[in-house]
DNA sequence: AGAGCATATACGTGTCAAGGTATATTAAGC
DNA sequence: GCTTAATATACCTTGACACGTATATGCTCT
């Protein structure tokens, strides 16, 4: 009775193993989904409705090519999760200058030589 | 009966949003759990069982503080995410070089004033 | 038009995970 | 030792979703 479907989080979308495995295999080229089946080895029920996941939450596009369709990436969505995995970049960054600065601390009571630290 | 409990995937441990509710308030500092709680405003259990899968995925780890228990970040899993993005990051700014390319060519067309473009 | 290939959808089923409520554990303070 | 605070766990119910199988749609070629 004609609910809102609600648009779901990006996350729940590459949530799903085998939508990772068919994005993965669709950041070299295009592919047709007779062979995202075969690559994969997923029965072809399978990868069209994960296709059409990924396409309502447009992480694909589709352009007919006679009875094929070529699915090829979109970058917006995953773009999202980049956005959303920075703030902890910077927090795991800021983790390693101070592991950095550890060694160094240790560099000067043992100065023993040492491979030349990373720049910042 | 008595099957292996598979490591879920990191992907579907920040699929849930309320774990990345609790792993973003925990970017900019350890928090205890009634914090979170409140911050967040879930019942009690609600925070104490998001915690647990995400200590056991191993996005965060807790101290004892008397009865608190103080939960803090882990960098690892996070990083694992983004090392699964790195491909996809090369995909889209390819895709941003063809964009520039393109305008770079428009300009050629119809050479009227535009700001100066992103340096590569 | 009919046959055959490529893709999409419908339907039934099982599984699993999240939430709610209640209760157990552990530590603190008097 | 008992009470209270903080956190963890147990149990149950519910809903979502992924899969398999079967079938529909659509295009092409003869």
């Amino acid at each position: 009775m004609g609910y809102i479907k609600s648009v779901e989080s990006v996350f729940e979308i590459i949530a799903e193993p085998n939508r990772r495995a068919i994005l993965s295999l669709l950041v070299s080229s295009q592919q047709s989904v007779g062979e995202i089946e075969r690559q994969l080895r997923m029965p072809q029920p399978t990868v069209s409705k994960h296709l059409r996941v990924l396409r309502e939450a447009g992480f694909v596009e589709s352009t007919v090519d006679a009875q094929r369709r070529l699915y090829r990436l979109k970058p917006e969505p995953l773009q999202e999760v980049d956005a959303w995995l920075a703030p902890f970049r910077r927090f795991w960054s800021a983790h390693l200058d101070a592991l950095e600065r550890h060694l160094d601390r240790m560099d000067q009571k043992t100065p023993t030589k040492r491979k030349t630290r990373r720049r910042r």
